[in-house]
DNA sequence: TTAAATCAAAAACATTCGCTTTTAAGATAT
DNA sequence: ATATCTTAAAAGCGAATGTTTTTGATTTAA
């Protein structure tokens, strides 16, 4: 036999049970003092268990109250939690998000999903460009929160993860012997300065095979062993692999992954959203947790 | 605005989430296809949230869907668990646990108010009687549970603490000074040998100042500083005190509190008395961890 | 002790709620 | 396209729940 508990009245039990009466409680519901003794006469009936001595002026609880009493306090909290997730203004809204669209993959979708799935009611709108276009918009205020990939940190800004610039290339692809080596990279890549100055004091030789605003026409050409690219370690696209290159090509400067808009105080939506940006990029950039997480 | 959720309908709507269907729920619940569809329309009336997406066959959450099956879940659990612990049968009986009068005090009222608290429904019904009878009626059949103070164990025993004997006087009293050395006594005590062989032993003289059957008569007669006693370290009675007698009396020997009837797997009430009985006398019989609770 | 006051329970009544039955509509598979 | 499965909506009915009012019991004050 399955019996079901009311949560209203369960409200009532908790009050009459910390007010110490009927009628004190039934104000402080707004609700009859009849309607409250009925409440608690049903409950008992339903329990089949006395859950108040009635002896004496005011009500006290029987141990079997004191029980119920424990059980009615979480399910009622647990109501309200509930309802308020899922209806209170706070949990809906609109973020900005910009991201520098070579970090996008893998982590981010990963986030917006978590995102979405602890605050359905918040739409968060993503942009993807590149790191000095993103810091341009969040100085206008056009994104409550950017990421970028720097070698640097300003100083509103909180540093999630450092990691190397690798050499990427075709999976077994041999384009990173040739030379002069051709590179392929966006016309407003920030590593491109860096890249080149490591390959220049390398002396090793260099062209550009392709330069495009496309990601889709860079991934294309480097699939095709056409050309190399550099990414940061850990966001390598599933068609891509980082080059094994054995010392043939220069090391190439660390990148940092940093989050601004973090440090402002937003209220609880953009904490969360930072926080699983955060744990994101811990995850992607750390090889201890990658092997953690396999084990 | 308080918005109560309806566990009925919460049930419904996790049943739903599960089988995929309302159609499905429905029979499951015994109930009708229409009722859970109500159910459910009045549920996202109340959130006024968008719970199920219903493109295509069956029925799938969305995301605030998820998040209320989140919560949903824990309500009904604890709505059963509540019930349960309330109602069922297993949890209300009899119990007949049998205690050596010497050793109720300070642990059983607190273990009987615990266990009350826990399950309400459960009748405790407490002798107090001397070890040799306690284990006679244990062995009948007319006791679940008793506690012993001897000097050995059975092989169907749990000891429970191991505590000397010690010599038990008026607070500030001289009794203990007077050659011969008087003795207060019931006329059953487990004690009384290993007493009289201790003082023999150390040719100390004795003689017996009252043999009574009534605690009250023999802690009158020590209160007075008209005799001595002898109790288990631990469970001395308010009004009586340890003797320091810096070794003018002999040492008395260690006495075990031992514990028949938990061994049977009897259930869940017998292992949770067992259990309090435990906790119990470890922290009556061990200094250690008196001194970490005044801590 | 009597009278007033406080508080909980009971009776009568009205409203709302929630379930079943029935009917209609939409989607899928053969 | 038809048959089948599934959900949604409408109508009817009974039960549940709350309000008002009354009764009874216990406490407080005179």
């Amino acid at each position: 036999m399955l019996r079901n508990l009311d949560v209203t009245t369960l409200r009532s039990f908790v009050a009459v049970a910390e007010s110490g009466g009927v009628t004190r409680a039934a104000g402080f519901l707004h609700l009859t003092q009849s309607a409250v003794s009925m409440q608690l006469k049903r409950l008992e009936e339903l329990l089949d268990v006395k859950l108040f001595d009635r002896s004496g002026r005011g009500i006290a609880l029987t141990a079997e109250g004191e029980q119920l009493l424990f059980y009615a306090r979480r399910m009622v909290v647990l109501n309200d939690e509930a309802v308020t997730r899922l209806t209170d203004q706070a949990f809906e809204g609109e973020i900005t998000l910009g991201v520098p669209h070579d970090i996008v993959y893998p982590a981010i979708p990963m986030v917006l999903k978590q995102f979405h799935a602890a605050f359905p009611r918040v739409k968060v709108q993503l942009i993807s460009s590149y790191t000095r276009a993103l810091k341009a918009e969040f100085g206008r205020g056009a994104c409550d929160m950017i990421l970028t990939t720097e070698t640097g940190i300003d100083d509103n800004g909180e540093e999630l993860c450092v990691r190397p610039l690798c050499w990427i290339g075709a999976p077994g692809g041999s384009a990173w012997r040739q030379r002069p080596l051709r590179l392929a990279f966006g016309r407003h890549c920030t590593f491109r300065p860096h890249v080149v100055e490591a390959l220049d004091q390398a002396r090793i030789d260099w062209e550009l095979a392709v330069e495009t605003d496309s990601d889709r026409t860079i991934e294309a050409t480097v699939s095709a062993d056409l050309a190399v690219h550099t990414m940061i370690e850990g966001t390598e696209p599933p068609h891509l692999d980082r080059i094994d290159h054995g010392g043939a090509l220069p090391e190439l400067p660390f990148q940092r992954i940093n989050l601004y808009g973090a440090a402002t105080l937003r209220g609880e939506l953009h904490d969360s959203l930072a926080e699983y940006l955060r744990r994101a990029f811990v995850r992607v950039g750390s090889n201890k947790v990658r092997v953690l997480a396999a084990s």
